[in-house]
DNA sequence: GGCTGCTTGTGAACGTGTGCACGTAGGCGG
DNA sequence: CCGCCTACGTGCACACGTTCACAAGCAGCC
């Protein structure tokens, strides 16, 4: 029977990672790779790569390394990259714009295929050679696109609500960019990306290194900060 | 000597999430919340929120819940968010642009101090009130502004060396737009936020969902696409 | 054809992260 | 002052992901 091979989460998120380090090595006129090459390329190491791409199946040679065209074609076919994935963008302030007009979608096989803005006075507007339709016309778009990404480009609170009206559209992969924590019903893949929480992320190691927290004591940390009731615990 | 308390890596990228939905809730008028509630509103369930906070502190009280302010207080603390972290944008084309013209950067305590650019007839530019500087500037602009963060917004062939240039002038913090790997020095944090990957690990849920990849079986794969041995050449 | 060297594929050990379930502590009403 | 009720803090078991180490398998060569 054919088994569909489960692929654990980690290793699809590699994957793209991997057929981008194949393709540079077919620009280098290579005709097969090993593990540990593509390892480099890929900033991870060589056991992480042969268990990755055993999941796809057995496409190695023993002694030789993957033949590059091959893995290439069987991890797009893996990934689904065989065909155009068209891609509708809500929201047109400065995020969506910058993403309409970022030519690396298109190359990479996601063409825009329709901007949409809750704003009338944005509707007709032309962006990046598209025509920015109204949330009412989300329906009928999605309906004559078949399977669709939307991305989600709006200010946070208006994010659960264009997810909302997506899902019930038919769209079931969702690329969030608003800083909010949406919900999706069940079926519908959901990815987010908050530019501000990376900064947040790196600023806690930043200051790590810089030392620790201001009042590195959680004594200290009472004079500065704002003990919650009179008696306030220490460190444990 | 005060325990620095190790705090895992998956529960620093939620904290900046349970940062925003406190200050949320902080304007809902709440005074305390619980940590189902908390929860809730980050989309986590309630273990695991206060497992996370207790590698915080114990800054709860049984049988009420935490102190919206004091907890809020805490968690700025430990993310390192009671100052300003200024921010140097490298690569001033689409995407520099919008990230320099977005808003929600300064606002979360990220401003944007440089923009910089390999291109000299972008040099003294104006964007978003800041003067496009040249590379050559960098190491100047890092001695002059302390702890920053540097953001790589330049085409993928360019951010391996811009990396280079940014961790040799002394940032140690930095997040990574550009679709490559990079490897930066030890004691150098990276972050990488990949558009087009996002995109693809969607593609590929997606294509589960409509039915697995073309060409379920693996035989069956062989004709469709093309055995490695004899000889190759399509895909492309 | 058989030997050698190289690289894959994978079982097993290890480490990290998650979720349950419950002990525990603090507030509150009587 | 006491007991009840609520929600935190955490030990423990489980799942997931990573890494090591090595047998298996293939190509090349004599």
């Amino acid at each position: 029977m054919t088994e569909p091979r489960r692929i654990p989460e980690a290793t699809v998120a590699r994957l793209p990672v991997y057929l981008r380090a194949l393709a540079e090595e077919s620009e280098a006129k290579a005709t097969t790779i090993s593990s540990e090459r593509l390892a480099e390329l890929a900033g991870v190491n060589a056991a992480k790569v042969r268990k990755d791409l055993s999941y796809l199946g057995s496409y190695g040679t023993r002694g030789v390394g993957y033949d590059v065209e091959y893995l290439t074609f069987q991890m797009s076919r893996e990934l689904g990259l065989t065909h155009d994935w068209p891609v509708i963008i809500v929201g047109v302030g400065n995020l969506g714009q910058a993403l309409a007009n970022y030519g690396g979608f298109r190359d990479r096989g996601f063409p825009i295929a329709a901007l949409v803005d809750a704003d009338p006075t944005k509707v007709g507007d032309i962006v990046h050679g598209v025509r920015v339709q109204g949330l009412d016309d989300l329906p009928d778009l999605v309906a004559g696109l078949g399977s669709v990404i939307g991305i989600i480009a709006t200010p946070a609170h208006a994010a659960q609500s264009v997810a909302d009206l997506l899902s019930h559209a038919g769209v079931t992969s969702i690329l969030n960019f608003a800083p909010a924590v949406i919900s999706v019903p069940d079926g519908v893949s959901l990815r987010k990306v908050d530019l501000a929480v990376e900064l947040q992320i790196l600023s806690f190691y930043q200051q790590r290194r810089d030392g620790g927290p201001v009042g590195d004591d959680t004594a200290k940390a009472r004079v500065t900060g704002l003990p919650p009731a009179p008696a306030a615990g220490a460190t444990g």
